[in-house]
RNA sequence: GCCGAAGUGGCGGAAUUGGAAGACGCGCUGGACUCAAAAUCCAGUGGGGCUCUGCCCCGUGCGGGUUCGAUCCCCGCCUUCGGCACCA
């Protein structure tokens, strides 16, 4: 053994850097396509990590998110697979144009500037990445094939445009898609949402509401939540729509229902205030001035009034009624702020017996309360509509329908309706088209001109892409950027030649998001956005990981388009990611990181003090990846300490030079216990920080015996075997270790297969209870029959002690691992 | 309010199919090395008790249940976190 005063030191930066350069040099995670893609090749896969937006600076959430798919990556490719796994950046969006608006300077120059630190950033992680395949959302080669994709859709009617009120940030002076609005205010700033109506593009994603629910079976595993919040997002609701009159002017108002049973219930009637019958009902009487007002005022007030559930429902009377098309009753009309323009019809029977919001309201403005189901003991509650169902309730006062249940009766009397034309069975959703419009600047243009004959006229393909002007000021007044690029602005109308203005509205960057994993595929494809036989070779990823913050959102916007090329025939496969793994965010000093509270800890220092090696160990001992957790600054401390140790008896069985492993000693078994417990964590389990335990106890063991030079062949095994092991997770030290213990290139060395004859053992310790409580354990030779495990035990003594003198009841054996006596 | 996830030593966590609760790391204590310290190596470390080479009791948020046996399954609570929140 060296004296350890000559014993290496381990420098981190110095052996990483040396690995990073060589696998650049040799090119070591590039994975060309093949010439000849096979769709059934069995031995590629793709392992992806959700899109990083270029904030300037990679944080502890990337780290984690990339050395996850890392560690995966390397097992995979070591076990035989051709394994993609691409980088890029979302470098579209507001961020960086708010950043260039406040330090002066252009958007592009902020985002590529970016994009160079965090590129940087991630190379010193020392990720396995094909950097041959990097894209970048902002790029003219990629948005042109966004734009191409947006045409696509504009053509089967999925992009469409029209005026609708929507939610606008007065801060970013910009439209919000609902998804961005937080309990009515601004995703992103935080200011307070108003309401504005706008000619605005939308994605026709509610056309695909069903696909994306029933097509969740074709999933092979995402986490359970995540589906159950889409579920709740898609927000299906089966009901049905009934036609309520109103004679004296000879209108029909259909409303959506979930409870029609409840029909005989209803006593008053409700329109949106945004309703646009509203000004017909009231005009010319003395209700107009003010219900208009109200309706005015309502329909302007915030989203974030508005959602408030504290807040009291407010409405008023518009002085008409309308006609209960089941019993002909009169129900007076009102216009209420409780009812929502977006959902069903935007109108409604009121039902207070039966419905909260209609009793809240009702006993607001003193309206009847009728009740028409009754639980079987006809007990209802004081004070509160009846909602639940209960086993045996039944319809009252409900003509023909009373004394049926609730079931039968929506069945009924909506087959009742349909029968004389007043209603039929439909089904609504919470889930609205996507706005995708955005007034600002730094965003794919989108590809539509306004030709004063012809309309609105699809950019050609040949034309695209459609640059991004240069303007002066990126800071939107209400209207686009755009707008003032006069020279970009005007163009001819390739249809007629005439005169036509360009759309100034850019998109939402979740488009540019929405297919970036399929660029990945055919990443320097100039003719196509992608060849399909390459990327139906590659996709569907494999395994997609990434925060739950996208559970809805990203996640849902992938699927449609996915969906929707598919139907194009563009794309053979109907779910972009079959696997989904959410990771949980990283916490310090109990909150999570964020630069307003400070509490931030920065890659790059830690990288610096304790290597990338430490840093991406640490991330994943920290727990189970899908849980939050709290960063601790003592335990990275304890994996680079382990990392100096395993370095140290690494260059010490290195030195010491070859030795044969004698087969079956105990290190050998042990080693192989490692291999089998780490493989099986990460591909089967999917848990990252038990295998690191397992190399550390392995390394614990190696530890006890190493200077004993009986045992010199075991130790070296195992100490290859440890650095093997920890290769996805620490490959930098591994590298080094490795070719000083004598092998080549150890990424592509294959992955250490356990061998099942030595995790045989030839005895185990048997535990023994009596009346379930632990009283002894022995060592006994695998392979007894039940009465021999039964006979060892009895004659233990400390079992004897709680067995002796009374009577055995019942003997109970669990081969290979314990026998209980009930006495 | 509705839906979902979680609760285990001083701390992060482990326990894979109902079979030894607390692996591994951090922290702490003791020892070795050193003039000394750091680093390193070794050992101990859930709580309580006793007749202390050992043995007994308690213990996985709380209260019940099923079982020979429960961190794991069932019922009812409590707490924390996340999602949705006038969606008719």
């Amino acid at each position: 053994m060296l004296p350890e005063t000559v014993m290496e030191r381990y420098e981190a930066e110095t052996i990483e850097l040396m690995w990073q350069g060589v696998w650049e040099r040799e090119r070591a995670f590039s994975v060309p396509n093949p010439t000849a893609p096979d769709e059934a090749d069995e031995r590629r896969t793709y392992v992806l990590e959700m899109l990083p937006y270029p904030s300037g600076e990679l944080h502890m959430g990337h780290v984690k998110n990339y050395t996850l798919g890392d560690v995966l990556a390397h097992v995979r490719r070591r076990s035989g697979y051709r394994v993609l796994r691409p980088m890029g950046y979302d470098a579209f969006g507001l961020p960086a144009e708010n950043a260039a608006i406040r330090e002066g300077g252009h958007p592009r120059v902020v985002a590529e500037r970016n994009i160079a630190a965090i590129r940087e950033q991630m190379h010193r992680m020392g990720w396995a990445i094909d950097w041959d395949r990097e894209v970048s959302t902002h790029d003219p080669s990629y948005y042109r094939w966004t734009q191409w994709i947006f045409l696509r859709f504009f053509e089967q009617g999925l992009a469409y445009r029209r005026e609708a009120p929507v939610n606008w940030c007065p801060v970013d002076q910009t439209v919000l898609a609902n998804e961005q609005v937080i309990e009515g205010h601004c995703e992103r700033c935080g200011a307070e949402v108003e309401m504005k109506r706008l000619e605005q593009w939308f994605f026709r994603i509610t056309a695909y509401a069903d696909r994306l629910l029933e097509e969740m079976d074709l999933l092979e595993s995402w986490p359970e939540h995540v589906l159950t919040m889409q579920r709740n997002w898609i927000g299906r609701s089966e009901g049905s729509e009934i036609v309520f009159r109103i004679e004296e002017l000879d209108v029909d108002i259909p409303v959506f229902t979930t409870r029609p049973d409840t029909l005989f219930g209803a006593t008053y009637f409700v329109l949106a205030p945004e309703h646009e019958l509203v000004p017909k009902l009231v005009e010319g009487t003395h209700h107009e001035q003010q219900v208009m007002e109200y309706a005015r005022h309502a329909a302007a007030r915030s989203a974030v009034e508005r959602a408030d559930p504290e807040k009291e429902k407010t409405g008023v009377f518009t002085g008409r009624f309308i006609t209960n098309p089941v019993n002909d009753e009169l129900l007076p009309i009102w216009v209420a702020d409780y009812v929502l323009m977006e959902y069903g019809t935007g109108a409604i029977m009121a039902v207070p017996a039966h419905d909260d919001r209609d009793y809240e309201f009702a006993r607001r403005y003193e309206l009847p309360v009728k009740v028409v189901v009754v639980p079987a003991d006809g007990e209802l509650e004081e004070g509160a509509a009846y909602v639940g169902h209960s086993e045996d309730e039944r319809l009252v006062d409900s003509a023909q329908f009373s004394a049926m249940s609730s079931a039968e009766a929506k069945t009924a009397i909506v087959e009742w309706l349909e029968s004389r034309g007043l209603g039929r069975p439909a089904v609504g959703y919470r889930l609205r088209d996507w706005l995708l419009s955005r007034q600002r600047y730094w965003g794919c243009p989108i590809p539509i001109l306004y030709c004063d004959g012809c309309g609105i006229v699809p950019v050609p393909d040949a034309d695209l892409p459609v640059l991004l002007p240069e303007v002066d000021e990126y800071l939107p007044k209400g209207r686009s950027p755009l707008a003032a690029a006069e020279d970009w602005l005007r163009t001819t109308c390739p249809r007629c030649g005439g005169d036509a203005r360009r759309e100034t509205d850019t998109m939402d960057t979740f488009v540019d998001s929405s297919w970036y994993f399929i660029r990945y595929c055919d990443a320097r494809n100039d003719d196509a956005a992608w060849d399909p036989a390459i990327a139906n070779y590659w996709l569907p990823v494999n395994q997609y990981i990434g925060g739950v913050e996208h559970a809805i959102l990203h996640l849902l916007y992938a699927r449609f388009f996915v969906k929707v090329l598919n139907d194009m025939g563009l794309l053979a496969f109907r779910e972009p990611f079959l696997r989904l793994f959410t990771q949980g965010m990283i916490h310090y000093l109990g909150a999570k990181m964020s630069k307003t509270k400070g509490n931030v800890v920065s890659p790059d220092e830690m990288v610096e003090r304790y290597g990338a090696d430490a840093v991406r160990l640490y991330i994943l001992y920290m727990g189970p990846a899908e849980d939050d957790i709290e960063w601790q600054d003592a335990g990275i401390e304890g994996m680079s300490r382990f990392l100096g140790r395993l370095w140290r008896l690494g260059l010490e069985v290195a030195e010491r030079g070859p030795v044969e492993a004698p087969s079956g000693a105990p290190l050998v078994r042990r080693a192989h216990e490692a291999i089998a417990k780490v493989g099986d964590d990460i591909l089967r389990r999917f848990q990252f920080n038990t295998p690191i335990a397992a190399v550390i106890e392995l390394v614990n063991d190696v530890y006890l015996v190493k200077d004993d030079p009986e045992r010199a062949g075991e130790v070296r095994f195992a100490t290859e075997t440890a650095v093997s092991l920890i290769q996805p997770y620490a490959p930098h030290l591994a590298e080094e270790l490795w070719e000083r213990l004598g092998g080549g290139r150890l990424w592509k060395e294959p992955w250490p297969q356990a061998d099942p004859a030595l995790l045989e053992r030839e005895t185990f310790e048997l535990v023994v209870q009596v009346n379930g409580r632990v009283r002894d354990k022995v060592e006994v030779p695998v392979g007894l029959s039940e009465p021999e495990l039964l006979a060892r035990a009895k004659e233990l003594p400390r079992v004897r002690a709680h067995v002796d003198g009374k009577e055995i009841r019942r003997e109970i054996v669990v081969p290979g691992k314990l026998v209980n006596f009930v006495v």
